[in-house]
DNA sequence: CGCCGGTTTGACGCTCTTCAACGGTTGTGG
DNA sequence: CCACAACCGTTGAAGAGCGTCAAACCGGCG
């Protein structure tokens, strides 16, 4: 297949810093990963990359952009389920499940290369640890999930906002694009809103209620951090759930 | 290891009984189930059974019981993440994550298969399509993981409590532990409260609301439904998360 | 200049929570 | 065999948190 070597290098290589965070990855499975990718395909923001219901039989991996997973409701109100951002495979768990049951869309202009699940299957039958890897990176993404319910299910408005705030500090942090706690987030607060379970209203106030505690401060689609202990506490935010730790997997 | 193998036999079919629902599970790969399975184990109700952080190096297979994955707030409220019945791998994920960040508790009185992570290697490193499968299940529960986040970011209470009878009713027909539009539940309000991300008295208000609409009621811990496309309407509820079709995975 | 998407603010209302009391059932010990 | 505690379910009244509706504001861009 025709594709460029350098952007299919750097996709691959977003994954792997990922997963070394997590566990070794040598050379060769790096090369493996960065093999299995067929192509390179761009998005313009807010379109739909995966359709509920769809059989699938590739899978994004991400590597620019902002992605979300999000369901709509027959009322019109919408839940974001994740946040993606670059490094994450966002439907690979479509390699297994074969369709996923909500939509991915792009929330920025996004850049994703393309792995076929043929690929993947073939990554099952001869290399194990890559595709326990791989296993990881799903339950990665429901563990997430679990700190999800656990925000929209028992947290405060506030605190779901904080919340939010902190794990993507970590989670851009691992790849590279958040640092000195302050990172671009090109999120308007109706997204917000619907990654909180909120409406857009009461997020303003929110956000204007963390400014004023002196804890965060988000405007301009820049997310800058003045209290890191504080903005962890109001949210009751405990990296635990994230796994940033080496171990044989 | 001394494990009684009627015991062994019975866990291991459980599983896949809700395996072959979703793919075929050859009886050579339900042989290398079973014989992965090193010990059964008790527990009473109301015990934890897995302590959220601490790294493990088995996973639990319940075959009997009604359990939970549960986290606990400052404050003293819980959230129920998601309820297991039997058949389900509750803690297969800890394979890969090596420990979870959240507890695993009885409701009711239950019996585990356990099998060790060891086991579990080895077939991610002979069987791929079996692990593929054991894949497929902890992906299960990722996608009940999203819809809960629907239920609780969007859903009004008494839809979040029809939601949660609608589920539990399909996921234990696929055991053999429903029929006819009822099912045993061992629940009290408040695990249900804490579930569904309300109080008890809130869902104690709902049941009685679920029930003067015909819908369906709950007492004695017997759950029947009256009007199963009511419920399902109510709810918002659709089965397709569940994933009850067979497809090659 | 005037539109347009996003943000901000106020007034009001509804859903769910909180607090509290009461009733039914089960189990236990005197 | 009854008294009593413990637990669960039920109901009422009051209140908080977040939603709804609506208007104004702001900056960017055609």
């Amino acid at each position: 297949m025709p594709v460029d070597p350098q952007l299919a290098s750097a996709a691959a290589d977003l994954l792997v810093m990922k997963l070394r965070i997590r566990d070794e990855v040598s050379d060769e499975e790096a090369a493996v990963l960065r093999d299995s990718i067929s192509e390179i395909r761009d998005y313009g923001p807010g379109r739909t990359i995966v359709r509920s219901g769809v059989t699938l039989t590739e899978s994004n991996l991400l590597f620019d952009g902002l992605v979300c997973r999000f369901k709509d409701m027959l009322d019109g109100e919408r839940q974001i389920m994740e946040l993606h951002v670059a490094g994450d495979f966002v439907d690979l768990h479509s390699f297994v499940l074969k369709r996923i049951e909500h939509n991915i869309g792009s929330l920025t202009a996004a850049r994703f290369a393309i792995v076929p699940h043929e690929a993947l299957r073939r990554i099952t039958e001869g290399w194990p640890h890559l595709a326990r890897l791989l296993w990881f990176s799903t339950l990665l993404d429901s563990a997430i999930h679990r700190e999800k319910i656990i925000t929209v299910g028992r947290r405060s408005a506030s605190a779901r906002i904080a919340h939010l705030f902190c794990e993507l500090y970590l989670r851009l942090q691992t790849v590279g694009l958040a640092a000195d706690l302050r990172y671009h987030l090109p999120l308007t607060q109706a997204d917000l809103a619907d990654a909180s379970g909120l409406t857009s209203v009461h997020v303003n106030r929110m956000l204007k209620e963390l400014r004023d505690a002196g804890l965060v401060t988000f405007r301009g689609s820049e997310v800058v951090i003045h209290d890191w202990e504080g903005l962890q506490q109001a949210a009751e935010f405990s990296p635990s759930y994230l796994y940033l730790e080496r171990r044989e997997r």
